[in-house]
DNA sequence: TGAAAACGAGAGCGGCGCTCTCGCAAGTCA
DNA sequence: TGACTTGCGAGAGCGCCGCTCTCGTTTTCA
């Protein structure tokens, strides 16, 4: 039920995946360990449904904040990728049970996580979808990737992808969707797991921008010289903050150390 | 001793970091459990042992390709790339306990992986320190990111790494090598993990290829168009595949499934 | 009111990490 | 040669885990 649900989420916070024991929740919920096996199968299981809700927690978090970001196909990229890295790094054991490791043994069923999993990557395609219908796609050279520079079996394989998913997306730029989707995730599992090191970034908030900045001209975003005149100053009013001039981070969520 | 490390790297590629118990490993090895604790002298110490042990093993493999490979920049790259890709999915389960989710609760003491677990990262500002040394750095269009455009505490940081490591480079190149650092371990991550869906890709190694052409732009290394002349056909000699052009992958390793 | 369903308790199985004690064998030294 | 230290494996045991099965109680509903 859903106070196990509750307690599941709390225990896969507080100690990640591999520390979730059916038992320590049956402990906290006051009542024997069997007695939650009417409820859920297996551990497993209750992987399973913890996964699927932060899937659709980052999701929905995702779509949240790209709608509310201004028209412009970078700021809302930048949007995406802030709310992407805000998330990983205020639930870092979500996070990691979802871009990280696969718990050994299982792999969560396709047929229950795919809707959820896939909903930041069709927000992705559909920030580029956006720009491509609007010309916004500009900061990629005429010519340079074109689609008959891909090789075989990729171009048809995004062909695929294109007609599955009704893009109105040349193959060459979904093609650098997906790199910029993995680009993403690489920089934030980088950041969240503390392979940039620990103290080498003082503000990794920083680099993530940069690397976003890379990741949108990749795919022809380019940003937006603050429109016509646009008044100088604070609140050009979005999302929470669009990358490029952002405040204070959320840099110093510390996953681990100076506490355990 | 050196069996316990020699069966224990066999069930952390046979069960994965989760799976390994210091109890199975005595019962391969055909002691009693409490046997083992005379060598090592926890289950993470064991883990601790085994991650320097394939951080170095990953790092050697990708300096000797490295430095085997052709001395165009992008073709070191490439091999630098493909290597570490080719690691990975030869060994999955070491590649998820360097860079999945880190287990909970522990972090591999840093004063015994950090010079193991920077091996990687090394070969790739040497590249790219190589290719600044000879002018080699062509991609970029001059002016569009130099130094005085990256935010104050980053800058700070970059040139705290720049002397730290002694390199030779500007720091926005530094700092594009480490977003292309993450994007590459993105790349891989998803492609091991198994992000890009069962069966959305045939050729996951086409989208790799495409994936590290952009890596490498980003840092401003080109493709060489073969050298002036060069005799065509095959055997330019050289590390195993230079990406490019390239055989068949090392694709279908599967990770899980069909065999569980 | 009585049958049926829902549900929690408890015992139990095998496996885990880890500790502690004991006994045995090899090496050490007078 | 005999006493002694040292190294090392065996075994029992503690508390944890996932999971199963049975049994008795409570609730629901006709």
């Amino acid at each position: 039920m859903a106070d196990i649900l509750r307690i599941g989420r709390e225990h896969l916070a507080s100690q990640g995946a591999a520390g979730l024991s059916l038992r320590a929740v049956a402990r906290d919920l006051g009542v024997v360990s069997s007695a939650v096996y009417r409820y859920v199968a297996s551990r497993d299981e209750l992987l399973t449904l913890l996964i699927v809700e932060a899937y659709n927690d980052l999701g929905s978090r995702v779509e949240t904040v790209v709608a509310a970001a201004p028209a412009d196909p970078f700021a809302r990229f930048a949007a995406l990728a802030d709310a992407v890295r805000g998330w990983a790094l205020r639930e870092p054991a979500r996070y990691a049970l979802l871009y990280g490791t696969p718990v050994p043994g299982y792999q969560a069923p396709a047929d229950r996580t795919n809707d959820a999993g896939t909903r930041v990557v069709v927000a992705l395609v559909g920030i580029l979808s956006e720009a491509w219908a609007t010309h916004a796609i500009t900061g990629v050279p005429a010519g340079e990737d074109a689609d008959h520079d891909l090789p075989p079996r990729l171009a048809a394989d995004l062909e695929a992808i294109r007609l599955d998913y009704a893009l109105a997306l040349p193959s060459w730029l979904v093609a650098r969707a997906m790199s910029c989707w993995s680009g993403l995730f690489g920089a934030v599992n980088f950041e969240v797991f503390g392979h940039f090191g620990e103290a080498t970034l003082t503000d990794a908030g920083e680099m993530f921008d940069q690397t976003i900045r890379l990741l949108a001209r990749q795919m022809g975003l380019v940003q937006q010289p603050e429109l016509p005149v646009g008044e100088d100053g604070p609140g050009r009013g979005g999302a929470e903050h669009v990358s490029g001039l952002r405040g204070p981070h959320p840099s110093g969520a510390r996953r681990r150390g100076a506490g355990d």
